[in-house]
DNA sequence: CCTCGATGAGACATTGGCGTCTCATTCGGT
DNA sequence: ACCGAATGAGACGCCAATGTCTCATCGAGG
């Protein structure tokens, strides 16, 4: 009875995104697994990180390539990520929060890629001038992982409904919270 | 030599923003006192961790407080909120990662207090006429804190300039990413 | 100059979690 | 029904961090 051992890291994601400080055996209890086979699947704790930043950054990586990021009008680009991404929000969540990870070579090289991704969209957008210029891509970039990560949050507490994930994010970040005139 | 105790709860919360596993020693030496003299102040880790929460919701208090968020249409009072929230960015940044705090009843009451006042400047705002009424009022709120803890972690990275920091979140949040028609 | 309160430095025992191990049990395939 | 791999339960030593303690030092105010 193989263990699913993307089943348990995101059970692991969910309970470290809520306090970083959750012990391998809370871990392990959760996934309803046994301490001893949680450690018979990854080393120790580092490992159980590492690879839970590994699953992020593939997640991720699948989620943007699905978005086809390159292809139409920049906005409709961010909705179809915004779309992919709901799926790995958990996982996601957590990296987030957890930026004492990001120490590593190996691992910040691959969250970097990532990151120049999503820059680079937003960059594109602007120089279309489908995207405001007075805000830095940087910032966008940033504060999209914000309200992802927010997001996630929201519908794990129960404050937001799953279904809205998609549209709360992608509404907030195109068009914000001012009523627009033209309704 | 008195030592300043909101000083060292401000270093306290830069550190545990970034690694919420941060020692006790670490914790000191950033503030400049020994362990000991810490452990004179704070009777233990948690007492600093629940120092820290007091500190934040009655800096976010003030700020709240100094908003005036009843005056005015909701748009204005939320720009001066963040003006307000700007200086205690770092101590909310903290806030909103470490979820796990909020289980204590005491703090529980007191953050919902803070969370009750700005969930109710959204709900004016929408009634007001102010604000779009498909993003509900508690998204928002999740979203203003996703966006300033955010903006404040991307000023300690370096990656936004804390002179742009007001006007990244307001203008996010107000007007959304995409560029406007009437320009 | 003296005194007292606060601090720094370090020793010490305690604790909670980690990593490893063993052994019994269970499950799946044959 | 059988066998082997995987798992669960628990014991064990280890270690880093914690919390408490003592003692020397510093510094401000009388």
């Amino acid at each position: 009875m193989a263990v699913d051992r993307e089943q348990v890291l995101t059970q692991a994601a969910a309970l470290l995104a809520r306090r970083s400080t959750t012990s391998m055996d809370e871990i392990a209890r959760a996934a309803g697994i046994s301490r001893a086979t949680l450690h018979r699947h990854f080393a120790g704790r580092d490992a159980l990180i590492r690879a839970l930043e590994q699953l992020g950054i593939e997640q991720f990586t699948q989620a943007m390539d699905a978005a086809r990021l390159d292809d139409g009008p920049a906005p409709d680009a961010l909705r179809r990520l915004i779309t992919e991404a709901e799926q790995v929000a958990g996982v996601l969540a957590f990296l987030f929060t957890e930026n004492q990870l990001f120490e590593g070579a190996e691992v910040n090289a691959g969250w970097a890629r990532l990151d120049a991704r999503l820059h680079a969209l937003f960059r594109r957008g602007q120089e279309e001038g489908d995207l405001r210029i007075d805000l830095s891509a940087a910032w966008l970039t940033e504060a999209t992982y914000g309200l992802i990560g927010a997001a996630a949050w929201a519908v794990h507490e129960g404050r937001v409904a799953r279904g809205e994930l998609n549209h709360s994010i992608a509404e907030l970040l195109l068009g914000g919270i001012r009523r627009s005139m033209e309704k």
